[in-house]
DNA sequence: GCTCAGATCATCT
DNA sequence: GATGATCTGAGCG
């Protein structure tokens, strides 16, 4: 029922509906313990202007999910190694979509810890992307599933975090042409210890302050 | 505490 | 054939 209205909240650019998710839980119920997560940390995508994005150069097979209407999940494999978890936003056909950085585990916090092998400390639980969605056990098959049935339950807010409690800043791992710098889309609730550290991006190898440009 | 290099595969040119 | 919205471990101070 509030399903539909809690979808439409979402169909608004991303850098709006950004800070609808910071503070939403994400609850993956795989049919054994359910894991949640408060999302602490997400990075706007804005398709075909963006240059970091995957829409940039048009739709494809891989990020078509990201075309469809809001409230879907768009989950891609990477570094051949790691699933990474976006929520569809924006309107039907707009390439928008919000990665999901970071967040703290508020729910099922052993099957979490498992699913990570146990890392030192819990808030290495769901820092980064790669794994968040390791310890939700997110994969390829939620591609395209809706965040607001079953295996998945997304609860958003009921009025969006205060902007004072957001910061804003460049985006993580994101080079291209132009920029990154340009577009400081990445949003994490301020004082959160579940944020990833900031890197900027680096081309590829880092300019050495000598000469021995190797 | 920090920085660096490697791993590994789906997707696109 | 190259690249990537990354993470982890090892090594050093």
């Amino acid at each position: 029922m509030e399903d539909k209205s809690e979808r439409s909240r979402l169909a608004v650019p991303a850098t709006e509906a950004a800070r609808l998710l910071l503070g939403s839980v994400l609850t993956h119920d795989d049919g054994g313990e359910p894991v949640s997560v408060r999302v602490t940390e997400v990075e706007a995508y804005m398709g075909d202007v963006d240059p970091g994005s995957h829409a940039f150069r048009g739709r494809t097979a891989r990020n078509n999910t990201m075309f469809g209407p809001a409230g879907h999940l768009y989950v891609y494999f990477t570094y051949g190694m790691h699933y990474c978890a976006n929520v569809v936003c924006g309107e039907d056909g707009h390439a928008t979509g919000l990665l999901l950085r970071a967040g703290e585990i508020v729910g099922g916090v052993e099957t979490a810890r498992e699913r990570r092998n146990n890392p030192r400390t819990d808030l290495d639980l769901a820092r980064g992307p790669a794994r968040l969605a390791q310890a939700l056990g997110i994969n390829r098959d939620l591609d395209g599933a809706d965040v607001f049935a079953a295996p998945l339950r997304l609860e958003l807010p009921a009025e969006p975090v205060p902007a004072d409690e957001v910061s804003s800043g460049p985006r993580v791992g994101v080079s291209g042409p132009g920029g990154t710098v340009e577009y400081p889309w990445r949003y994490w609730l301020t004082g959160e210890p579940t944020v990833s550290k900031y890197r900027p991006a680096q081309p590829k190898r880092r300019p050495a302050a000598g000469a021995t440009a190797r």
